[in-house]
DNA sequence: ATTGCTGCAAACTCTTTGCAAGTTC
DNA sequence: GAACTTGCAAAGAGTTTGCAGCAAT
């Protein structure tokens, strides 16, 4: 993605759009599913000077402002993922890779059945599938 | 559930039944997808001498073995799940309740689904809805 | 008796926080 | 210039580890 529209999804949130807060945005969108580290490891080469904490605070704005997503995980660190499009994950059961798996067909069939099949007592505001399984080679 | 099928199910997998597990078993059945504070908490009564460390090596053990599973969340602490049949979550949006969703009807349509549009580079070996959204009161 | 498990406390790792100095609008 | 953001370093929280003593089979 270019810088500008980079600059302008921040700025859109009302967040200033200092070269840290560019910087990691574009880091969480070239990367996959990263973790923190993987993050500050990209941006190192090009910014050797941004402190572990800033990184932090940017990604707990950016999640607050609905600009980046946390990836849910059974227990490693913190994930995040910057396609704000509805999709699903495949989980690589031994690796630790996480893939985003896009599919409207399943999106619609689980709208419908979910407009028929209410559940009493929730209100349903997205469905996220997890397939778990294994990547072939 | 009854301290010997408990016992059971810890020698089953091999394991000694201590005390120690059983109660850490029998804390995870009660509760609902609790940490491990919530766990710590509710054996503390009944067992006030346990030792944190031993409490995360039990639950440790149980995953290893196939007895527990981790939940998935966002990013707040460890959470477990005693019930090992296939079944679904609910996760309240604000609150951090986590409830199960238990359904066949839906299970059977994701199967049909996939058991015609496969992934070409994946092999699912098992299928995890979040509704994600709002418990009613 | 053997093997495995627990308790404890110290060590680790990841994450959060506070504040002075620096930037953006 | 006002308001916000960064860097830094220290503190916090949760989790892991090692080992001596203890318990289960």
């Amino acid at each position: 993605m270019e810088k500008i529209k980079i600059v302008q999804r921040l700025k859109e949130k009302g967040l200033k759009a200092t070269s840290q807060r560019i910087a990691v945005l574009q880091a969480v969108l070239s990367l996959n599913h990263p973790t923190i580290e993987q993050i500050i490891t990209q941006l190192k080469d090009e910014y050797p000077t941004i402190a572990t904490g800033t990184v932090y605070k940017i990604l707990d704005a950016f999640v607050e402002n609905g600009i980046i997503k946390r990836v849910q995980t059974d227990n490693d660190h913190m994930r995040f993922d910057g396609i704000m499009q509805l999709h699903h994950h495949l989980y690589g059961k031994d690796s630790n890779k996480i893939e985003d798996y896009f599919d409207d067909e399943l999106n619609n069939l689980l709208n419908n059945y979910f407009s028929k099949k209410k559940i009493p007592y929730f209100d349903i505001e997205s469905i996220r599938i997890h397939l778990i399984g294994k990547f072939k080679r």
